[in-house]
RNA sequence: GGGCACGUAGCUCAGUCCGGAAAGAGCGUCGGACUUCUAAUCCGACGGUCGUGGGUUCAAAUCCCAUCGUGCCCGCCA
């Protein structure tokens, strides 16, 4: 409804302005502070002041004289405080708002009939998923819900990367070494922590072992490449016994956050269909084309970009960024847009991408990168190679051992009778646990940097994730009190919705947490034009503010509550469930029923 | 050396893109609230030269310039 009001309002204003024969490029919309009764403001008349010659409050007065606000829908009333215009909602608005938002998919906007592939997490199948990357794939299926929930056609790819000298190097090593030479048991019965082990006997072997023996290697796996580059069936098929293994077990990791693909693209897709040797040829034509020390290579300096970006090994061999190029033609090929998340060290080949796309004749408008910085440990970088690092299976575990801890702490001094069984205390520090680790991660800006603590990954406290959870439970218990399902929309179930009448939601804090439920199509629809989903985050807090105050003034179920109030707060309720478990949904955070 | 990002309360962070209403949360500290729909909650107090210095503007945490600190990047690696 807030979308609606803004497009009223932003009118409304216009036509005044236009009118009053001002300029109308800058409405000087904005949101007015806490303590402002309006819902939406505007500072235009502090421009407007030298060009009517007269103060900024007189011509706001001016300005809020020739808007009426019977003719508005969602506007009551236009008042004016010093140089501001406040704009004040109507009962329409609030009436309009609680009846929208007892749709259970509420918040979801309309189909915008675009196609968006989001490509996120991408590690290199080489071992076990660490926190390290962990970012990637939270803020990565985040987004995608979020473009999703923003009414976008979503497709969720994981580019694998088996094609690169860190793989021919694995399968070198996995064929190369047996069971006993290796020194140490799996850390963990899955099979990509079994094959890990392999990886790094092979690169310790690479490192140190006999200089004979080990050019002998990487002449084998040079032939792996070459193999690969020429599109040797044999030499595919040797890889993918390493690679479609240790993926099968990453994958498993990252299921538990939960986050799963639509697809799983390998780099060597685009080497057998030859897309790769066409994009060489392309490239070679270009004006930024050079030969250079045997090799081909792109000039990019007046692209501002200062090194060149080889695409052709003197050997013959393609690289990473030659891959990745066919690989984003294919993706628009397939899709209208392109999202792509990627750790901030992998920025400058992002531009060289996305600089060498547009001169291959690819608009690159529709691409678009998130950028996150590395999680690193307070000793330093985390490493699958050297086996440095914290392992996520490790850090969901933790973190649901611990939030099973809290639930069985707090059932001695539980009010509530509602015998919590086994399967709901696991159910709950699963939800809590994971929950909590996806919420601190989401809900910072991506750029900022995070050393990895344990205590702090796993506070509970603080601005986290149970604290919004524990809305949502609250919600479903009222309405479960009350004989409704939680999950089901209102209009379905045993209530006079008809009857129901928002203005007997009359105290601030009803109003102010019916005008928080209005923003969230907003926020949706701003969070994902900037892909940026730790905006819902900050609204779910602000949201929880607003209910628990509410819920703290407001009985719904008392018995000396009228039973038409109690019928509107109760659909208040319902309302308030739908936003909390939606916002939460897009994070990737499910909403507990009970805990 | 060059490029990019980050710097807001003791700690962790919103707010910065798009300048406006005496800077907002949480944690921690101190003091309060459970015969009432779940206290993983709520109420109150304390806590800030928005890294620093200039500039633009009626108005700057927000824009511009400089500077300091931290991180990342500058491979025929991925």
């Amino acid at each position: 409804m807030f979308l609606s009001l803004r497009a009223e309002v932003e009118a409304a204003l216009e036509a005044a302005l236009a009118e009053l024969e001002f300029p109308t490029d800058d409405l000087g919309i904005e949101e007015p502070p806490e303590d402002v009764e309006s819902v939406l403001a505007s500072s235009v008349a502090f421009r407007l002041a030298s060009e009517a010659g007269a103060p900024p409050p007189q011509v706001a007065g001016r300005l809020a004289e020739s808007i009426d606000a019977d003719e508005l829908t969602y506007v009551a009333e236009i008042q004016t405080q010093g140089p501001y215009l406040n704009f004040l909602p109507s009962d329409a608005y609030f009436a309009q708002t609680l009846e929208t938002a007892t749709d259970k998919s509420y918040g979801a906007l309309e189909d915008r009939e675009t196609s968006v592939v989001v490509e996120h997490t991408s590690a290199n199948p080489t071992g076990p998923v660490h926190v390290g990357r962990a970012r990637n794939p939270i803020i990565g299926d985040a987004v995608a819900n979020l473009l999703e929930f923003a009414g976008y056609d979503v497709d969720r790819h994981y580019y694998v990367n088996d094609a690169g000298r860190q793989i021919a190097t694995f399968t070198w090593a996995y064929e190369t070494f047996d069971e006993s030479d290796l020194e140490t048991e799996p850390e963990r019965d899955r099979i990509e922590y079994d094959l890990v082990r392999y990886y790094r006997i092979g690169n310790a072997f690479l490192e140190d072992g006999p200089e004979d023996e080990v050019e002998a290697a990487e002449a084998e796996i040079e032939s792996i490449m070459q193999g690969l580059e020429s599109g040797d069936e044999e030499a595919y098929e040797r890889v993918s016994e390493v690679v479609d293994q240790v993926l099968s077990g990453m994958k498993g990791c990252l299921e538990r956050l939960p986050a799963e693909f639509d697809e799983f693209v390998k780099e060597t897709r685009f080497m057998r269909n030859e897309a790769t040797d066409d994009v060489v040829e392309r490239l070679k034509e270009l004006d930024e084309a050079v030969y250079e020390d045997e090799a081909w290579q792109l000039e990019l300096e007046d692209h501002g970009l200062d090194n060149n970006l080889v695409f052709l090994r003197s050997d013959g061999t393609s690289l990473y960024a030659t891959r990745d190029l066919a690989h984003h033609e294919w993706k628009f090929d397939n899709y209208d847009r392109a999202v792509t998340i990627l750790g901030e060290d992998h920025k400058l080949q992002a531009k060289q991408i996305t600089t060498t796309l547009e001169l291959l004749g690819t608009d690159t408008d529709d691409l678009r990168q998130v950028l996150y910085s590395y999680v690193n440990l307070p000793e330093g970088k985390m490493s699958t190679r050297r086996g440095t690092g914290v392992d996520l299976d490790d850090l969901l575990d933790e973190a649901i051992d611990r939030a099973r801890e809290e639930v069985e702490d707090r059932l001695d001094d539980r009010i509530r009778d509602d015998d919590l069984d086994e399967d709901d205390i696991e159910r709950i520090a699963h939800q809590v646990g994971i929950g909590a680790v996806r919420y601190d991660i989401v809900s910072k800006q991506p750029t900022k940097a995070i050393t990895f603590e344990w205590e702090q990954a796993l506070d509970f406290e603080a601005q986290s994730a149970p604290y919004v959870q524990y809305v949502h439970a609250r919600c479903c218990g009222i309405l479960e009190e009350a004989g409704l399902d939680p999950e089901t929309d209102l209009a379905a179930q045993d209530i006079e919705l008809d009857a129901l009448d928002a203005d007997l939601l009359e105290t601030q804090a009803e109003r102010d947490l019916l005008e928080t439920i209005a923003r969230l199509p907003a926020v949706i629809d701003e969070a994902a034009d900037d892909l940026e989903p730790h905006q819902i985050a900050t609204y779910t807090r602000e949201f929880a503010d607003r209910f628990n105050a509410f819920y703290r003034e407001c009985p719904v179920l008392a018995d000396d509550v009228d039973t038409e109030v109690r019928a509107a707060r109760l659909a208040l309720v319902a309302a308030s469930k739908h936003t909390v478990a939606n916002a939460l949904s897009i994070l990737g955070v499910e909403p507990p029923r009970s805990m």
